[in-house]
DNA sequence: CAATATACTTTGTGTTACATAGTATATTGT
DNA sequence: ACAATATACTATGTAACACAAAGTATATTG
């Protein structure tokens, strides 16, 4: 039931989770699933959450994709690397999300005037 | 396109913001969306998005609600009352934000270590 | 008495996270 | 050598939620 909750948290910002953890580096799908899961506990994907959310940011130019033909030995992997616009969305929607989550803090920590 | 993202932003919280409001008087439905849209530039609401929240909080049981016909003057309204139910859920799910949200700001502060 | 404001209802839409299942290649244990 | 497991990506279908849009009905106001 709780999870129920943080499965509407998640919304929206993990897509722009998925492009802050391409900024320092290209990743393929595999790897930023295991970073995910690692990094947060709250954060964690599965591989219908992430490929699906890939595609739109592709789609929307916001991140490149290649394939790497498995350069010694292992499965051929897609990489995926942050575009200009992927930055740019990224600063301008990261921002949105700390004030909006700063008003909704302000708001559930209960200076809730009564008036 | 920003507002896409505020819109998905919004899932979830919005019924424990209301909850919240609703934590220290009952209040009817058009006061709701008022006190929202003064208070917060982030939380706006429409009525096609309030009520049907609230009837899922009503189904749930974490509200009660009453109908005040109009006692003096003015339209007849529909008090909602948050229940023991929902006090429980509201502490639980906001101590739940808190952590999500804590979390998703440290990634997007830029701590990644690149490994 | 028409126009506007208040208050609530109803229907339908798009987005998103996720479950589930499937394909295919590599690696590992015995 | 070969089944079992891990890696990596794809594809289909579902449920929840915010919202647009339109509607109903009563009160107030010019």
């Amino acid at each position: 039931m709780q999870d129920a909750y943080l499965k509407q948290f998640k919304k929206g910002i993990l897509e722009i989770v998925v492009l802050k953890l391409l900024e320092s580096r290209e990743q393929y799908g595999y790897e930023l699933i295991s970073a995910l899961n690692e990094k947060s506990r709250f954060l964690e994907v599965r591989e219908g959450t992430l490929y699906p959310l890939l595609y739109r940011l592709e789609d929307e130019k916001l991140i490149d994709t290649r394939w790497q033909q498995a350069p010694a030995r292992g499965v051929p992997k897609k990489y995926y690397a942050i575009t200009p616009k992927g930055r740019q969305v990224l600063g301008e929607v990261s921002k949105t999300w700390f004030a909006f989550s700063a008003e909704v803090g302000a708001i559930l920590k209960g200076d809730d005037d009564q008036s």
